[in-house]
DNA sequence: CAATTTCTCTGACTAGAGTCAGCGAAATGA
DNA sequence: TCATTTCGCTGACTCTAGTCAGAGAAATTG
C-alpha cells in the first residue's frame, strides 16, 4: 500500500483519529444531557437562528428537532419566540442559563483539545495546526455540494447579496450596488430557459455561486462568480467554473463571455488558469475593467 | 480567536471533520446490519480471540457481547467454538461467508474515502495527503505513552531488540550484536536503584524507548535511544531524551553522556538540538565513533 | 471433595436516536 | 379570494445500544 494514495492516507488518519481523538465528541456527555441534546445546545450557541436553519445545519428531522427544543426549553435552556419574518417559524436562542451551560460545554471541549495537545512542543504544535487547517479546508470544500436553484430562491440571494457586498467594498465606495435591483434583474435572466444559478453550500450555508446567462448577440456569460473569504484556496471556484461552463454548453452555448474587476485579482488569476483569455470590453457594465472568453470545445 | 491557536484549529477540524467524514464510520451500515455489530465483525476479522479478549478490545458488556455475537452467529458470519484452555470461554473467528462480509466492510469503507476525495483536483489530492499523514503523525505522538519499565520486561525486550536491529543494519553488516547477550547486559544495568529504562508506546505497542545507566567513573549514561522508523519527525525522541535526564537527575546525576555512531545522523542532530556537546572518547564501545556530554542544570 | 470464584449467557429493562404520517396554521400563487 | 404549498408540531412507532441481576457451567482454592 503506497503510503501516499489519499485513500489510503484518510482512512489511516480516519481510524487512528477517531479513535484517540473522536472522543472529544463524547465530552458532551458528563454534563447529563444525551448527545443529541447537547449537539443541538452548542450549534444553537455559535449562532441562534431560525428551526429551519437548525435543522439544514443539524440534519435533523422536524419533528426530532421539535422534541429536542421542547426538552431545551422545559430545562430552561433556550428561549422559542415567534420569527416575525415568516410566523410560522420560530426563532432559537439560548437564555442566560443556557449560555452558562454551553460556556461550560466550550470549556470542556477546550480542556480536552488542550490535553491532547500538550505533550507536543512549541514547534509541533505549530505544526499540528497548520496541517489540521489545511485538512479542514480541503476536506470542507470536497464536501462542498453544487446545487442549480432559482435565483430567487433564499439561498441564491443571499449569495448573491455576499458577492455584491464583496465586490462593493473591493472595488472601492464609488460603484456601490442597489442589491434589491441587482436581485431582481438576475431573477429571469439567470434563470432557465435561457440561464441558470448555481449555488455550492456546505451544511446548509452558501459559500460560493454563479450564473450563467445568455447574451443578446449570442454566447453565455458567466456573471455573480462568488467565493467566500473563508474558502479561498480550496478550488472551489475552478469547481464552480467548470460546472457553469457545462451548464452553458448545455443551454447551447459554444463560448461564454465574463467580465470582471482589476481589484478581483484571484478571479482574474483563476480564469486564466482555466483557459480564458483576455478579450475587448463586450459591454457597458461600468464596473468591469477586464473580460474575458472561452471556447466550449 | 487568533486563527492559528493549535487548540481552536483542533477543535474547529474536530467538528468540521467528525461532521463530514465521520459518516465514514457509518459506512459500517448499508450492509443491514447495525453499527455495533460491524464493529465487532471488523474487530473479529482483524484478529480472532476469545470473547474475553474482544470485550476487553471493545469494552463491550458481556451479556451485549454474547448477544451481539449470536447474532452473527446465526447470519453464519462467525463460528464460535470452546476455548481448549479454559472450557467456560469462547473461541471466535469468521467463517468463510464473514469473511466475505468483511472483505465487503472494507471495500466500501475505502469508496467512501475515495468518493471523499474524488471532487479534488489531482493537487488538492496531494495536499490533503501530506497534510493529513502530517497531522496522523503528529496526533499519534501527543498520545504515545511514556512508561518506565523493566528492561525485561517483554515490552521492553521487543523494543532494545528492534533498536538492535536498526543498528546492526545501519552501521553495517560488520558489527551485528548477540542480541540475548545485550539483553542479558541490559538487565542489571538499565534497572533500579542504578538505571532505568523507559518504553513509549502506542496502542500497546512499543514505538520508542531509551534507558538510563549509572558510568563507572561518575555521571550517568543514555542508551538504547531508539525510535520506530514510522515514528520519525514527530518529537519523539526528544520528549523520550527529556524524560531519560529526569531520571537521570533523580538518579542523582549533575552529567549525562552518551555514545553514537555516524551512520545514525538523524539521532546526532537530535542530541546537538538537545544542548548535547561532543566530547572525547569515554569508553571503548566499538561500535561508537560519537560521543556527547550535557550537564543537567 | 466441597466451597468459592470466575465466566458466559439469558431475560428484563431503559434511554437515546430517529422515522413517518398526518394535522392545523401560516404563507404563497392563480 | 380560494386553492395549494410550506412549515412545524404531535403521536405512534422502530431500532440501537447498553445496563443489570441472576442462573448455571467450569475452574480454582482450601
Amino acid at each position: 500500500m503506497s503510503v501516499s494514495d489519499p485513500v489510503d492516507v484518510l482512512r489511516r488518519f480516519n481510524r487512528g483519529y477517531t479513535q484517540r481523538v473522536g472522543a472529544l465528541e463524547e465530552s458532551f456527555l458528563g454534563l447529563g444531557m444525551p448527545l443529541g441534546t447537547a449537539r443541538l445546545l452548542y450549534e444553537i450557541g455559535v449562532e441562534p437562528g431560525t428551526t429551519r436553519s437548525l435543522r439544514a445545519r443539524l440534519g435533523l428531522d422536524s419533528g426530532y428537532l421539535s422534541r429536542l427544543l421542547r426538552r431545551l426549553e422545559d430545562d430552561g435552556l433556550v428561549a422559542l419566540g415567534p420569527d416575525p419574518v415568516d410566523r410560522r417559524r420560530r426563532r432559537v436562542a439560548l437564555t442566560a442559563a443556557g449560555r452558562r451551560t454551553w460556556d461550560e460545554l466550550e470549556r470542556r471541549s477546550a480542556e480536552r483539545a488542550h490535553r491532547l495537545v500538550d505533550p507536543l512542543t512549541e514547534r509541533q504544535r505549530a505544526r499540528l495546526s497548520a496541517a489540521l487547517a489545511e485538512a479542514d479546508l480541503l476536506v470542507r470544500a470536497a464536501t462542498v455540494e453544487l446545487e442549480t436553484v432559482a435565483p430567487t430562491a433564499p439561498l441564491a440571494r443571499r449569495a448573491v447579496a455576499a458577492y455584491l457586498t464583496e465586490v462593493g467594498t473591493r472595488i472601492g465606495g464609488a460603484g456601490t450596488f442597489d442589491v434589491e435591483a441587482e436581485l431582481a434583474a438576475d431573477a429571469g435572466r439567470l434563470a432557465p430557459p435561457h440561464g441558470a444559478f448555481v449555488v455550492a453550500t456546505s451544511a446548509g450555508a452558501p459559500v460560493a455561486c454563479g450564473g450563467v446567462q445568455a447574451l443578446a448577440d449570442g454566447g453565455a456569460e458567466i456573471k455573480r462568480m462568488w467565493v467566500d473569504d473563508a474558502w479561498r484556496g480550496a478550488g472551489l471556484g475552478s469547481r464552480l467554473l467548470r460546472r457553469l461552463e457545462e451548464l452553458a454548453r448545455e443551454l447551447g452555448h459554444a463560448v461564454v463571455h465574463l467580465d470582471t474587476n482589476a481589484a478581483l485579482t484571484e478571479a482574474i488569476a483563476m480564469y486564466e488558469r482555466a483557459g480564458y483569455r483576455q478579450v475587448e470590453r463586450y459591454n457597458d457594465n461600468p464596473h468591469a475593467t477586464h473580460f474575458f472568453a472561452k471556447d466550449l470545445t
